[in-house]
DNA sequence: ATAAGAGCTATAGCTACTGGAGCTTCAAGA
DNA sequence: TCTTGAAGCTCCAGTAGCTATAGCTCTTAT
């Protein structure tokens, strides 16, 4: 399966097209172009980007594959294994699964932080002074080393 | 070396002290105090930052937020509220409901894309060119607009 | 002919930090 | 006292994955 665009193309879409029918906006699809997704289409005679059939394919891969939360590298290595079809399927399935693997660690993540901010919101409300949510914000977590080991959410890993 | 709660008498913090104690890096209180949720501390005559006790207090309540997946504005807001004590405390429970919310629709999204990331990953690999995973990622599911906007063959563009 | 809408490039902004360069200051040991 | 290494300082750039804006040009319909 080649998901690379073909010259031999008789259907002509805008760059405008190609957002709508892939469902991201038009800046995204320059966006790609830009980093090396999706390659440089033809232009027209005005300097308009002119893409075939093969080009909305290939992007149509790239939005389902970000839809699925694959990084752009993810994505990257993806396209370049579908557009070498005799190599062993074995190094897709292992993004795939290394994939879901983080989507789970995610959940688990967030359940927890889920179960906490229930906690937190366990108790109702008089002044501020009092709060529970406060007074429990104001309380340092044991272990100071597991927050730097997180990022910003609390969820993704730390670079 | 740990701020533990006999130290904290000890009102002067270095830089170091305080990330260490609260879980996050030097750069990270540098970067809160650019920002403006942490104060400007005093400097040494070597132009070192010197923490109090309150600062660490304050740091520790911005950890602790930001591991609970707030966002710097909420913790800003939160920020905010602690400090006006005389207030209700209905908007803290607020921006607490609302976040546990944004959560909760995390993990049903998470949960479905496990679904799907599980479902294509139960299959036996052979060749990328029979890979049930690149073949799924290639067909686009959330496209309504190729499907109802387009022609027949739902790629033409009206044009 | 004209006007609306779409496309073009280039650049900046978003979140929440993180890392590095190139310097100064501090604390401990010889 | 000198030295050395760790820690501090400022400033700037980079991360991911877009999104938005400014100020143009091009296309298309009337």
């Amino acid at each position: 399966m080649m998901i690379s665009p073909q010259a031999i193309d008789n259907t002509n879409f805008s760059i405008g097209d190609l957002a709508k029918a892939s469902g991201c906006k038009v800046q995204t699809v320059r966006y790609y172009e830009q980093i090396g997704l999706l390659p440089a289409p033809p232009r027209s005679l005005g300097n308009q980007r002119v893409y075939g059939d093969a080009h909305f394919r290939r992007l149509a891969f790239i939005r389902r594959s970000r839809e699925l939360g694959f990084t752009i590298d993810m994505v990257r290595e993806l396209l370049g294994m579908a557009d070498t079809p005799d190599r062993s399927c074995e190094m897709v399935d292992n993004i795939a699964s290394r994939h879901l693997w983080h989507v789970q660690e995610k959940i688990r993540a967030l359940k927890s932080l889920q179960r906490e901010l229930k906690r937190l919101l366990r108790h109702d409300g008089g002044k501020v002074a009092e709060c529970q949510i406060i007074e429990a914000l104001s309380k340092s977590t044991t272990d100071g080393a597991r927050a730097s080991k997180r990022g910003a959410d609390g969820l993704t890993p730390a670079r």
